[in-house]
DNA sequence: CGGCCGCTTGATGAGTGTCAAGCGCCGTGG
DNA sequence: CCACGGCGCTTGACACTCATCAAGCGGCCG
């Protein structure tokens, strides 16, 4: 059974965001619906045709940059209600791979429905201009970050997710972190191990509880304090 | 005397770039010329409304970010030709700041004229969306760039430099850096004493020659050998 | 039950930042 | 015209963060 836009509980993030109820009946005409994926399946591939627009309806996602020398970092950790494939916008090819961290489903809005789109969505080129303009702000934010000292990254990660997610219907102090160590890691420039080091020095402080995966904050303050700002 | 946007030199590269000549014509008139800015002038400032995209003429201007705790970092080193402003797309108000690093003249295409200019340029839009990729993109890069080894980044940046400056008519072999070297630092994630060791590394190697800011390229196949790809 | 993968923990070293001193160039003012 | 002062740059010594290498543990799945 397939939700339609205007009843989708993620509708204040995803496209919908800022549009009126017979826009989104239109968006929701253009958008297709789709299978769910598991751990690993690629929604695009670095290099493909830029052919749609993604939205996450459930799940996590992981968006995945190589460089020449097939060094992999994570652009961002991709949470239910985020639009991507943004990176595609530009040269008519996508630039990184969007790739499913655990079972997921997900809306796609084909390229070629944008022009059609546009008639009964007249702002919606400044609304994709926006969300693509958000994205370099967040590309700044990053790179501002990975020049701070590990400690710093690793705190702004997991309070970066924390309201994210808290911001979703999530609980704001515990949840799983749907990455490995390894790649929390190459989204922060950092080497597997001295992530696994800081989560032990961070619990020792008493700032949170670690459990594999499954992280508890027991005091955002504190944790506030590493992070900048 | 004002250069029409059909007579600029520089329109391979700005705005009219995949234009027809009518859209040119009224690109032309939406866009102002603007009194030549000195060393150190702010075109725009971080956190100001947005309310234009600006395209060099001559000279050259940095893009700075300031992170929360002061820090700053050059996103880019802005060439004749270019167009910025992008950074203030998105929520209204720039994220960035930037300041001319010489005597140099700018075009602005001020916000307010873009809902206009739709109606007889159809494709900006989609030129606008693509442009704003492309700064993605290259934050992209220059990510990738930032967690490489020391060595690589410069030699990336000078070669960088090299090929855009190239496009444009200059020699690729022979340029100034209008960048000091805490700039040059700032943009790459070095302290400018690493800057100022790797130019006589690399002098030393026989693979450049250093006169302050002046760059001879000698050997750009072994320079090449630095950077990934 | 066995093997693998993800994680932890320890030891070591390289790559860079930081601190410090000194030099040269250029613009300013006497 | 020259002395002075400041800024940008170079060079050296040192410290420290974090990557790398290595070993071992535990849980999950076949």
């Amino acid at each position: 059974m397939q939700v339609a836009c205007s009843d989708c509980n993620l509708s204040r993030f995803c496209m919908p965001s800022g549009m009126q109820p017979k826009e989104v009946e239109a968006l929701n005409d253009a958008v297709r619906r789709i299978r769910p994926l598991h751990k690993g399946d690629i929604v695009y591939r670095a290099g493909d045709q830029f052919n749609a627009l993604f939205a996450l309806k459930s799940g996590t996602a992981k968006l995945v940059h190589s460089d020449a020398g097939g060094n992999e970092s994570i652009i961002t950790v991709m949470l239910p209600g985020e639009v991507l494939g943004f990176d595609g916008l530009a040269s008519g090819r996508y630039a990184c791979s969007l790739i499913a961290l655990e079972t997921s489903s997900y809306c796609e809005l084909p390229a070629h429905q944008l022009p059609r789109l546009s008639q009964f969505i007249p702002s919606i080129h400044s609304m994709l201009l926006q969300r693509a303009g958000k994205k370099f702000e967040d590309s700044l934010h990053r790179m501002a970050l990975i020049q701070r000292p590990a400690e710093e990254r690793l705190a702004a990660f997991v309070l970066d997710l924390s309201t994210r997610l808290h911001a979703r219907g999530f609980s704001p102090s515990e949840f799983r972190i749907s990455l490995t160590r390894q790649e929390i890691g190459d989204h922060l420039g950092l080497a597997l191990e001295t992530v696994s080091r800081l989560f032990g020095h961070f619990e020792a402080l008493g700032l949170i509880r670690v459990q594999g995966k499954l992280i508890h904050i027991l005091n955002v303050d504190a944790l506030r304090g590493y992070s900048p700002h």
